[in-house]
DNA sequence: CTGTATCCGTCACGATACTG
DNA sequence: CAGTATCGTGACGGATACAG
């Protein structure tokens, strides 16, 4: 936990905020919750997932994979069948990831009355 | 923890997601550390933070403000003078990120190793 | 089936100038 | 000091067509 006056030049800094980036992306979470259970192939990924297209659904998976999160292991039979898998460390990513969702489950109903509290606020003044 | 064929459909996962992406965008969580330990003034959190935009640091505090996850205090004097501190729910949600990024610094050279890895198996392969 | 290539719209973000 | 207004840019993400 290394301290900087600006912590956005900090490297390891630079490195927590791109793992935040990473999971707070539009599909990365959804992908490892599908694959959490079990192995998936890619077209059972897309429709799991629902709504992806199948650009980001690979490139999400590319990351995942450069990342070491997720195997990909073709098969190499025809149809062509690709399987993926979370490694051990996509798991344990998974960890972190649960605590902040049951946080938001959790505190889901004050975030929406104080929102409510703030336009109603707003439009007060307005 | 509802389940959903398409998660992306149902409304509390939607909660979720956006919770996230606040999260992972770029410069609320660096916010949040600055005001960690004690309130803040507008510039003082400018300077702390480092290298963020007026513009971006007005809009990101106006987000968490209206989640409520910090106040806004004006003081009517001259020069102004606005304080932001962090509410309790701003600090609860403090520990859950704290967690995720533990498990950054802890996992982060196996997945620089990993890079290392399928980049060069990239390149090989080209 | 499992991708890659291409085009395109939107929006987050940054820089700058201006205001109370 | 603490914003707001305006404009520009690039990355992100969707749709579609094509390929192995």
């Amino acid at each position: 936990m290394t301290e900087s006056p600006h912590p956005h030049s900090n490297p390891d800094c630079r490195a927590v905020s791109e793992l935040l980036s990473r999971v707070g992306d539009k599909w990365t979470v959804l992908i490892v919750k599908a694959l959490e259970t079990q192995s998936r192939r890619f077209n059972e990924l897309k429709r799991e997932v629902g709504g992806i297209s199948q650009q980001m659904l690979t490139r999400t998976l590319r990351m995942l994979e450069r990342d070491g999160m997720v195997t990909r292991t073709v098969h190499p039979t025809v149809p062509p069948q690709v399987d993926y898998a979370l490694t051990d460390l996509g798991r344990s990513l998974a960890v972190p990831v649960m605590a902040l969702t049951e946080w938001t489950f959790a505190n889901l109903p004050e975030i929406h009355a104080n929102r409510a509290a703030y336009d109603g606020a707003m439009e007060d003044a307005a």
